[in-house]
DNA sequence: AGCACGCCGACT
DNA sequence: GTCGGCGTGCTC
């Protein structure tokens, strides 16, 4: 409870303020009206804008040193009472071991535009006139600067944008930012455009067109005076017996009516037309038709494990593919949601699951909400004030979702625990949604699920430590059990598929000497019979191509010249939709994109060969030698836009195709019955990343493509084909049909003996600074000068010890007895990316030492030059 | 982030 | 001597 004498003398409060640079608490004055408490979102004038801010707590007496008279009083209360004791901890957690500023993980946490700022924005006036800015005496760019910014003002209906909107569509015809300034000035000059502060606006739920009746809705009185048809009366006759208000896409097909028609009786002044709340629709509820089903006997097992959780703890459940985890996870569900608790479940991606939200939904019906990125704002304010009402629902979401703030948690789930995707890289905080829902957990006393089929390598050790490498080896297939020294750790294990269908056999294929015997497609013999035999008995197959191979990119037959990025050190990738459409060049880094050009750029040959993006070569390919098959795409190309993608399953399921081509996509929760055939194209793109998580990652994303096959009552059979067979990766994938789930543990057990060799994760602990810059020199420069720093920090914070020589790439130096070692800077894998040149520094600590703090470089580092800190990098490029 | 203030070079 | 560029720092 809030102790009321403090409420009442609190005449101050101190607040954090959304603004970069703005590090540090403001005191604001209470406002009269209003009770603020810490822990509300308000909003404060800081400078000559709105901005939002945190209040964080009341004083009695304003601070020393600060005039009374100069303090603000707080706008406006937006959100009051958001953040619990247990949620506050948890954004404190994940600042402090993220390295990240507080407020910025609340800018995560919370929807974007609950933060919100005033906008500057722009207006024509009457007398703007192109024609009079001509005749100025003004430099000639910043009147065609000028010129532009009143033909792009003109656009708008009301002549009116912000200036950021402005800005970059200048920036686009060719003007220089300051050249901008300057028009804009001369123009505010002339009178020609007005420029003014728009208050941040609230954010509200969806608005949508509706038609409402204006009459009554019992006698809709007919003027006699005006003309009115009689489908016209017909449509008010309608409309009244539905309740007299429709939305109007809803309105045009339920009256078979157009556009046009209600518009006519809108201006007779029968109904009108206007924007309306859209209440986010509760119409999607499937009537609730999924059933618990049975459970195999070691689905069975776990979910009473699973049920007898209580408080913290955290379960592992390391089912093979086909196994069942879904199942597990919604009937571990429902004891919660029958207690009035929540269940938060976190996915890689959402679009890409369609199958598993489609199951909750069906299973619990409108109490599934889902919650990503994709949604619109007013869709996420939504689905976010949803879940503040404290009512038990199950939420679906991605990464950001673990910051979902539901107030009565009863359980997370984080299903394939092993994927990326988790882990934010781009903007700071660089979370890993698996770490920060440990400490949600635990802070919630609440259980944690974490489900795969293969468990990524800190994981594993943290759940089996018996099967560590340096002992012995446990006979058998493993057991569901807690590991003796925590108690609060269990590992569940789904070694079968349900219905004891088996796991298709692996055959690997050699691809090397399938070139000797003088077989030179991309097909080996054996994938050839298989497609044939697969056409002849009507069953469907997947074909498998890792993206970033060598096969997209396009060359000058004639002098060899690769077409590259402006902006990058990469080269463009070859994207085609289908044959007949426009092949375009686009850079997977910075988004630049082209069309293919008719002749090279360097000699002039018309020669220029694409090989295609990788799977559309494999279609090409297949086309020639299978005619008969009929093949789909699926890839980043042919399922960009919203729904192609379930569009595109669907297709399949209905046998409209014979075989799935496809991408990394293909790996995710498609669960595809008649599948009985799956081909890796080739397995080498995946091998040789340079990365030390390579081998973990090529096993995991071969172990899922396979797992596609066979979950029908048809056996399956997985044809891998490479050009290096003794790879680690691949020999273990082999093993994989017998004793699966030993495959893995064996994998691993290989794999992790090689990381402790080194102190890599989870024998140690990385941090990885990136630092980029525009200007080549200057960028080099602030590396050098942060590594100076780090060093001085470190030594500062952890024992003195001899310096680390500035080594090179790949291998880091020997941590053996030292708190940690420092390695670079060095120039990034890939050093140009989006025009910027960018350096890594990458810090190695061992295990024991504790996290070290580097805000402070951060603050040290020039505004030109962005640094940001990834503790725990999974991607090292 | 935005905006004011202030220093420095090109011009009447 | 002034105008107007952009660099530096502050915002309760």
């Amino acid at each position: 409870m809030v102790d009321i004498e403090t409420n009442l003398t609190a005449l101050w409060v101190e607040v954090l303020v959304d603004c970069p640079g703005a590090t540090g608490l403001y005191t604001y004055r209470m406002p009269k009206d209003l009770a603020v408490q810490p822990g509300d979102i308000v909003n404060v004038s800081f400078g000559a804008q709105q901005v939002g801010a945190i209040a964080i707590r009341l004083l009695i007496n304003p601070p020393e040193g600060l005039d009374p008279s100069s303090i603000k009083t707080i706008e406006s209360v937006i959100n009051s009472a958001f953040f619990s004791q247990a949620y506050w901890t948890l954004l404190k957690r994940v600042a402090r071991y993220y390295q990240t500023s507080f407020i910025k993980v609340i800018r995560t946490a919370l929807p974007p535009g609950l933060l919100s700022r005033s906008q500057r924005r722009m207006q024509l006036t009457e007398v703007a006139s192109i024609e009079k800015i001509k005749t100025l005496p003004i430099n000639l760019k910043v009147a065609q600067a000028a010129a532009h910014l009143i033909e792009t003002l003109a656009k708008s209906p009301q002549g009116d944008y912000s200036w950021q909107y402005v800005q970059r569509q200048l920036k686009s015809l060719g003007s220089q930012s300051f050249e901008v300034t300057q028009a804009l000035r001369q123009l505010m000059a002339l009178g020609m455009v007005t420029s003014y502060l728009a208050p941040p606006r609230s954010l509200r739920a969806q608005q949508r067109q509706a038609v409402i009746l204006t009459q009554p809705l019992t006698a809709p009185a007919i003027d006699p005076d005006r003309q009115l048809s009689k489908r016209h009366q017909e449509i008010l006759a309608t409309l009244a017996s539905k309740g007299g208000e429709l939305w109007l896409s809803e309105a045009i097909q339920l009256l078979h009516t157009t556009r046009k028609t209600l518009k006519t009786i809108a201006d007779q002044g029968y109904l009108v037309v206007e924007p309306r709340e859209f209440l986010r629709a509760s119409s999607h509820s499937t009537a609730l038709s999924d059933q618990p089903k049975p459970l195999s006997a070691d689905q069975a097992k776990a979910l009473e494990i699973l049920h007898q959780l209580r408080g913290y703890s955290e379960a592992l459940l390391h089912g093979v593919t086909g196994s069942g985890k879904t199942e597990v996870y919604l009937q571990a569900i429902a004891p919660i949601l029958a207690a009035q608790k929540s269940a938060l479940v976190l996915v890689p991606e959402i679009g890409l699951t369609p199958q598993l939200t489609d199951r909750f939904r069906s299973r619990f019906g409108e109490k599934v909400c889902v919650y990503h990125s994709a949604l619109s704002e007013g869709e996420r304010y939504d689905t976010w004030r949803q879940m503040l009402t404290g009512t038990a629902q199950v939420i679906i979401g991605t990464r950001s979702a673990v910051f979902a703030p539901l107030p009565n948690l009863g359980m997370i789930i984080l299903d394939e625990e092993h994927d990326s995707s988790f882990k934010q890289d781009q903007p700071m905080p660089c979370y890993h949604a698996r770490q920060v829902a440990q400490w949600r957990a635990e802070l919630e006393n609440c259980p944690l699920i974490l489900g795969s089929a293969t468990p990524c390598t800190e994981t594993w050790v943290r759940f089996r430590p018996l099967e560590q490498p340096e002992q012995p080896e446990q006979p058998g297939l493993p057991q569901s059990s807690a590991p003796a020294k925590h108690p609060k750790l269990y590992y569940l294990c789904l070694p079968q598929r349900i219905h004891a269908r088996p796991l298709p056999p692996i055959e690997v294929i050699d691809m090397r000497s399938e070139l000797h015997e003088g077989n030179r497609t991309i097909f080996s013999r054996s994938l050839q019979k298989a497609l044939e035999n697969l056409i002849e008995t009507g069953n469907q197959g997947i074909l498998f191509i890792h993206r970033r191979g060598h096969s997209s990119f396009v060359s000058c037959r004639s002098c060899g010249h690769v077409m590259g990025c402006p902006h990058c050190d990469v080269s463009l990738s070859f994207h085609q939709t289908h044959a007949e459409a426009t092949a375009y060049l686009r850079c997977h880094y910075c988004g630049y994109g082209k069309r293919q050009p008719k002749e090279c750029p360097q000699c002039c040959s018309p020669y220029l060969k694409n090989f295609g993006s990788g799977t559309q070569r494999v279609v090409n390919d297949l086309a020639k030698y299978l005619p008969q098959a009929r093949c789909l795409r699926f890839d980043s190309d042919t399922t960009r836009n919203k729904g192609s993608h379930r569009a595109l399953l669907t297709q399949f399921e209905q046998r409209k195709a014979d075989l799935l081509v496809g991408t990394q996509m293909l790996t995710k929760g498609i669960d595809l019955p008649q599948v009985t055939l799956v081909g890796v194209i080739a397995a080498d793109g995946l091998l040789f990343m340079p990365d030390y998580r390579a081998s973990e990652r090529a096993f995991q994303l071969m172990t899922q493509v396979a797992g596609r096959a066979g979950r029908g009552e048809q056996p399956g059979r997985v044809i891998v084909q490479t050009y290096s067979p003794e790879h680690v990766a691949i020999k273990a994938l082999t093993q994989h049909a017998p004793r699966p789930q030993m495959a893995y543990g064996d994998f691993l057990k290989a794999e992790l003996s090689d990381r402790a060799a080194l102190g890599y994760p989870p024998y140690g602990r990385l941090i990885l600074l990136r630092i980029s810059g525009l200007v080549e020199k200057a960028t080099e420069q602030a590396a050098q000068h942060i590594a100076t720093q780090l060093h001085q920090q470190l030594e500062l914070q952890f024992q003195p010890q001899s310096h680390q020589p500035l080594s090179s790439a790949l291998h880091l130096p020997d941590t053996a007895g030292a708190p940690y070692s420092v390695m670079g800077p060095v120039p990034a894998p890939i050093f140009r990316v989006a025009r910027r040149y960018r350096w890594h520094i990458l810090i190695k600590l061992a295990l024991e030492t504790p996290l070290p703090k580097l805000s402070d470089l951060q603050r040290q580092t020039p505004t030109d030059i962005s640094l940001s800190i990834d503790v725990d990098p999974l991607n090292l490029s």
